[in-house]
DNA sequence: CCAAGAATTTCACGCGCGTAAATTTTTAAT
DNA sequence: ATTAAAAATTTACGCGCGTGAAATTCTTGG
């Protein structure tokens, strides 16, 4: 029912007959205008069809309703399950999310920075890259823009961290593991973030708890390029006979995935049948998981809590102008998903 | 060595001693400046560190240099890989991306593309959601801001299309499956895209013209989890024997993925050997189809095509004012990737 | 060394809106 | 009805920068 193109709030606020800066207060917030008011600007708003100018109410506000996302690697099923329900919860509080990839880049992941920083934003999530990154670029980032880390913890940096227990999940897994067949090695490779590390001393940890002697290999290769990474280096160890133990738990489900293909394709069977020679596990529960072959046993990270729980620290942190009074961590827990691989 | 707090460009133009419009110039286009004055600009810029206001910015522009990219489903690998390298091409050219997904649903997608309406992007690439987007919606959309299609094309709206040609890759795998096997079943799930008809439509045609009988299947549910709908109808099609051919294609990998799945927990051996009962193939060629046991046998989209043709073309309506002489569709060859599963 | 033209720079104005302070209207209580 | 308090509205100013026209500086050739 547009009649005619509305160029600014002042000729939207002339064809209502009330003054432009009430108008304002409208869209800042409907309910701080009376009534009457409000009714008068809303059935306007239906036959003129205007909406302010982002640029400039941005330009005059002292916090926008901007939210960055930022992830390491949105092409990881994981990243961009977590940013997708992120997404959601900051559009249901009427804020604007915008999502940012690092692609697995440390120098992407400055200039998102940089670029946010301009952009002014009510707060940040940011699952950094992790052991790549800058921690000095983060660390001022967060002093200038109310942050809060997930996934990947930095020490000290940011207003809070909400990630999950590794050293609840991984222990969980080798007791299994030992439990349902035998103790297993670790399959890593080069760590990209402080996860990864944190997995492998939980591992080492477990083993010696339960009297096992840990075992760790790390296939080569660096990036983000997981599942390639890890089927080169299990082909590898499988051809040469050369695996520690009949169970691996590999340091994350991509990583599994790989090493799931390699074992397919070197003809060993996977899983607890009396045919099966090998058991495979991962971590994290990724979304295509459930759909490998055999299906992945893992640790299921809690989406859920995870992405609402940042969402939830974010909003308490600008609320409270930004400051916390103390930086928390939260970690939940991993759930166990016994599906055949293991 | 940041000395003090530059709060505008009059501030900074004041450091150095030149006017303001100038240092603005500057900012637009450095080599619009005298070489002695950019030079002292840009050590200036060194000492101080100031960047120009985005939204102050944005607001006097004509046109920003913001580029809108919508995808309607991030979480499915394909569009974050599709959209991963747009970005880097976008980057590269000194614009500035924004990434947004629909996340399968209509209302957001129009939620999407009116506040994209807002940000006054130079350009966008969209891929649509297809069968349900409002082609009115988005017909009005592109009437206001120039935008190129991708991957899903709706006939006449925007300024080109870029994708893929499904009338070339289905009847060639379907040609291929012939000669390896049995003739294909089509399996495919409710379209939620154009593709998904032109698939069928062109493996029907292909069936025909190689003399055999077209036989279509189609899984039971709706939405984005194609997975799992593939895994539970060929579930139930494989427990009840009732597979019309030993060879199926699939309508994408992702319904690949979620058939192996169903296949390997049936017990069904899938592949070449002789121990094998069931050929199955995908389209597309999805980050993790490698990775699958048995790897899958696809069609691979020229991602890197795609998305720089892509990409050309927005420049290209950018550079000429937001409008082509003629709408053009770009559609690439697929090519046929032999793995294991067919 | 000078003048005319070209290249830069400056001036002046406007973009569309937020917001504190001032003013008016409404509400509630007497 | 009267009035003080509360709520809503208006006034007036500023945000940081783009841009066309005017003024300045620079270049070039004679």
């Amino acid at each position: 029912m547009a009649a005619k193109k509305i160029r600014n709030m002042e000729e939207f606020a002339n064809l209502i007959g009330i003054s432009r800066p009430t108008i304002s207060k409208y869209f800042n917030d409907p309910s701080s205008v009376r009534k009457t008011t409000r009714e008068s600007i809303e059935k306007a708003l239906e036959r003129y069809e205007y909406r302010p100018n982002i640029y400039a109410v941005n330009q005059n506000r002292r916090l926008t309703k901007n939210i960055g996302i930022v992830v390491p690697y949105l092409a990881d099923p994981f990243f961009a399950e977590i940013a997708r329900r992120i997404e959601l919860r900051c559009i249901a509080e009427g804020l604007r999310p915008t999502l940012f990839s690092a692609h697995g880049d440390q120098e992407l992941e400055n200039d998102i920075l940089n670029n946010l920083r301009l952009l002014k934003p009510a707060g940040v999530l940011l699952a950094p890259l992790g052991r790549r990154s800058e921690r000095e670029s983060i660390e001022r980032f967060c002093a200038d823009v109310p942050t809060i880390l997930f996934d990947s913890n930095i020490e000290g940096v940011g207003a809070a961290f909400v990630g999950s227990d590794n050293f609840q999940s991984v222990p969980m897994m080798v007791d299994y593991l030992c439990r349902t067949g035998e103790a297993p090695f670790f399959f890593e490779m080069a760590p990209v973030n402080p996860n990864a590390n944190k997995r492998r001393n939980a591992y080492i940890q477990a083993m010696q708890q339960l009297g096992h002697e840990p075992m760790v290999i790390r296939a080569e290769g660096e990036g983000w390029d997981f599942e390639n990474i890890a089927y080169e280096g299990a082909k590898k160890l499988i051809r040469a006979d050369n695996l520690p133990s009949r169970t691996v738990l590999c340091s994350n489900d991509r990583l599994a995935i790989g090493f799931l293909a390699a074992a397919g394709e070197c003809g060993v069977r996977v899983g607890h049948g009396s045919d099966c020679s090998l058991q495979v596990a991962g971590h994290d529960d990724h979304p295509h998981s459930r759909f490998t072959y055999p299906s992945l046993t893992t640790i299921a990270q809690d989406y859920e809590s995870i992405s609402s729980r940042s969402v939830e620290k974010l909003f308490e942190l600008i609320e409270h102008d930004g400051h916390l009074d103390e930086r928390s961590e939260v970690l939940f827990d991993g759930r166990l998903v016994m599906r055949s691989s293991a």
